[in-house]
DNA sequence: AGTATGACGAGCT
DNA sequence: GAGCTCGCCATAC
């Protein structure tokens, strides 16, 4: 059996596709709301199965995603107009509460 | 079975 | 603020 049920995976999908565009969160937080003990688990379900969702809406807890997605991650948010300091995203203002 | 790796996070220096 | 260590958990070899 899987160390993570198909219904945690979907879980996790529910959780991002329920942010809304101009908003973002965190492995962190989507983790802690699917009741995953680590926020990998979220990057391993996005890097999996995640093709299909809106993963530019979730960041890493510093605001500054990995180099391989940095960029186009940026450019996304721009596009829902979120906008991006030196690389980096305000979650201050922008984190969405679930 | 052990090691390395990775869309991460928190804590310390 | 920058850099490092450790915890975390699933995968690849």
């Amino acid at each position: 059996m899987a160390a993570v049920t198909d219904e945690q995976v979907e879980l996790v999908r529910a959780l991002i596709i329920s942010v809304p565009a101009g908003r973002v969160t965190t492995y962190g937080d989507v983790a802690s709301a699917a009741g995953l003990s680590s926020p990998r688990i979220v990057g391993w379900i996005l890097r999996i199965d995640g093709t299909d969702l809106p993963w530019h809406r979730v960041l890493p807890a510093s605001g500054r995603p990995a180099d391989h997605l940095r960029t186009e991650q940026l450019e996304r948010l721009r596009t829902e107009g979120v906008l991006a300091v030196d690389g980096k995203v305000d979650l201050r203002t922008l984190r969405h509460r679930f």
